[in-house]
DNA sequence: TGTTTTGGGGCTG
DNA sequence: CAGCCCCAAAACA
């Protein structure tokens, strides 16, 4: 890392970005050559195509999870983030498909607090492919995408659903 | 229900 | 560095 805060890899890599149309929306996804950066839902901006290989790959991939919810995305992936929201989201990617784990679980898990689980989940770059809606409250689904009520909890349960987690 | 405790992160000075 | 505020939670009465 140098000083101005950016490694090399951001320097040289060219970022690609594409709209796709999916069950749950528009999603906004941020590639470089070989690897996903970010993925934002409920994007307002109007449907791109992805030209590179990776990029065409990423929306195939994507296209496959909405199909069959089983599907195994094998993508490389750059979440940019403190050393502590990597374990979270690290975390994140061990929970098994169709199963959901509390706020307060995931914290025993990597000796941490509820709350702090919240926060880096909120933060996560990549939702849906890191399955940060796997995350859940106590008393209820907890929140999604920063929100506790509205379009993006909606959506939030779908996935749960599409997984076969939650009951409709 | 409401109140209290909670653990990281980000911001400010 | 310290102090302060922000939260997608949880425990408890």
């Amino acid at each position: 890392m140098g000083d101005n805060g950016l490694n090399n890899a951001d320097i040289m890599c060219e970022v690609e970005d594409f709209v796709i149309n999916t069950p749950v929306g528009l999603l906004a996804i941020k590639v470089t050559n070989d690897e996903v950066i970010r993925i934002d839902l409920n994007s307002n901006e109007s449907i791109t195509s992805a030209r590179s290989y990776f990029a065409k790959e990423v929306q195939r991939q994507i296209n496959c999870y909405f199909e069959d919810a089983s599907f195994k995305f094998n993508l490389k992936l750059n979440a940019k983030g403190t050393g502590y929201q990597r374990k979270v989201w690290l975390g994140l990617q061990n929970i098994p498909l169709a199963q959901t784990m509390t706020y307060g679980e995931l914290a025993s898990k990597i000796v941490s607090g509820a709350r702090a689980v919240g926060n880096a989940c909120r933060n996560n770059p990549i939702p849906l492919i890191v399955p940060c809606h796997r995350v859940v409250s106590t008393s209820g689904l907890g929140g999604f995408a920063g929100k506790l009520d509205g379009q993006l909890i909606d959506i939030k349960k779908f996935l749960l659903v599409h997984e076969g987690a939650l009951l409709i």
